[in-house]
DNA sequence: CGCCGTCTTGAGCGGTTTCAATCTTCGTGG
DNA sequence: CCACGAAGATTGAAACCGCTCAAGACGGCG
């Protein structure tokens, strides 16, 4: 029988988030102890639950296990845009420990599994613990880097190339916690919902999508994503990892700081 | 004479951080306490400074008490996306603490005045001080707030709007921290600057301010920003300021949480 | 088997871009 | 004090990328 600390990190080692932080830094102890005390009420939401609603309020975080769920802004004029996709690892409405009203959409793409925290525990929890600061604030950090990069692919790129380096960032963002291996990855997405990521028609995503296909880089048949050609790709899509800072390297030059 | 105490509020609130803060949250003792200990070192950046090259290494972070910068992302192509602004009251390469890389550039705009902070310093006083870590989270929470606006402002707005956007979300952070009043505005960018914040080319952003001039909404010539009607300028932009949290109510249906 | 959501395709339109020339503004040095 | 140069602003014309509309095909599921 395993005594209680190495039980504690079997189990810990086996949480999305854990996968997550532990492609860019070292998990310790004091790190494992903090994420196990959060991951303490397991929840599902199933499909399509609207976690909070546009305009609606927050009420508490969730550290998501697995399942998918997308943040959007619902435009007046009736179409939609995407902010960003929430995959294991992720948290799913921090912002709930900041602020009260939300001007976006969480709902839930697939069936999720998720451990809910509440914003005032999780507060409290911040006040006293200096390491889950820092943690937070890396992985705050994290998707501030991603939202950045994602002004400037609507900003700068074109269909093709923005279509291209979403599907790089997804991957990448999976791997990091499924592991690498596999060319072929679910993206529980419709062309649709690629359409409001991207921030273009439907039409012309799936026009992009065949692009892609014709000049066997990808394919994207029914939220099954098979990569045929992923240097092809990441060049296609003008595609620097570093800014997932998702290396974890030591000397000086590291991507990352936060021990 | 002032006692110390006095004297240390008095100083603090004249700084552009707290102006800033004060909009949204009380500014208690504790704090006023915090940020005076961080405001030790002040400096002169002149406009051009590159404060983090593109592809560079982030070294210190800074608190800017007057002047702007731009954080920009150069294409292969040539061209240019502009990710924010960095106007008084913001803090500048807060990444520093994070990551040691930057993915891009950080210039002055202008002469700009802000306070350096050793990055390792800031790090360790974030570790021995939850309020300050509070205040940052906050702080980024707002940024990550306007960035996911931007998002929506590039993926689903038109030029107009996007234009119109842009100056109420400059206009509301420029009048945190100098106070409301004047219809006159000055914004240190050029049109050409303007175009790289709304992910459009430059004729058509003249021709975009030229309509919304037309329409007598603004006037902008040579970085005097005039408001000729804000009601209409914030209808054509579908701006809601509550991204903002900006405001400061004490009921449960306030936009922030921290006290 | 049939329905409904999703994907696909074609045609025409329109917002933006690019190119390129001209004009304005303003700082600098003669 | 004016001439000059450089940077920014403005304009018009043509080309293009991506949009809308609308019809049709596909495919998963009850």
């Amino acid at each position: 029988m395993l005594d209680p600390k190495e039980k504690r990190e079997l189990v810990s080692l086996t949480r999305a988030i854990v996968k997550k932080i532990d492609g860019c830094m070292n998990v310790d102890e004091d790190t494992a102890h903090i994420i196990e005390d959060l991951c303490k009420e397991q929840i599902e939401l199933p499909a399509g639950t609207v976690v909070v609603p546009q305009d609606g309020y927050y009420s508490d975080v969730y550290l998501v296990e697995s399942g998918w769920a997308i943040r959007s802004r619902y435009m007046p004029n009736g179409t939609r845009q995407i902010v960003n996709a929430v995959v294991p690892g992720d948290f799913m409405a921090f912002n709930a420990v900041l602020f009260n009203r939300s001007d976006f959409e969480l709902k839930c793409k697939t069936d999720v599994c998720a451990y809910r925290i509440s914003s005032d525990a999780l507060s409290r929890a911040l006040g006293r613990n200096a390491a889950l600061s820092a943690l937070l604030f890396w992985i705050n950090g994290q998707e501030e880097s991603m939202l950045t990069e994602r002004i400037v692919s609507l900003g700068r790129r074109t269909a093709k190339e923005r279509a291209a380096h979403v599907i790089c960032e997804l991957v990448a963002r999976i791997e990091m916690i499924s592991g690498a291996g596999t060319q072929i990855h679910t993206i529980p997405l419709s062309q649709d919902e690629i359409a409001d990521i991207l921030g273009i028609s439907v039409v012309h995503t799936n026009k992009t999508l065949q692009a892609l296909h014709r000049e066997h880089i990808i394919s994207f048949r029914n939220t099954k994503l098979t990569i045929l050609d992923r240097a092809q790709l990441e060049r296609e899509a003008g595609f620097e990892n570093g800014y997932l800072h998702f290396t974890r390297r030591d000397d000086w030059r590291t991507n990352t700081k936060v021990a």
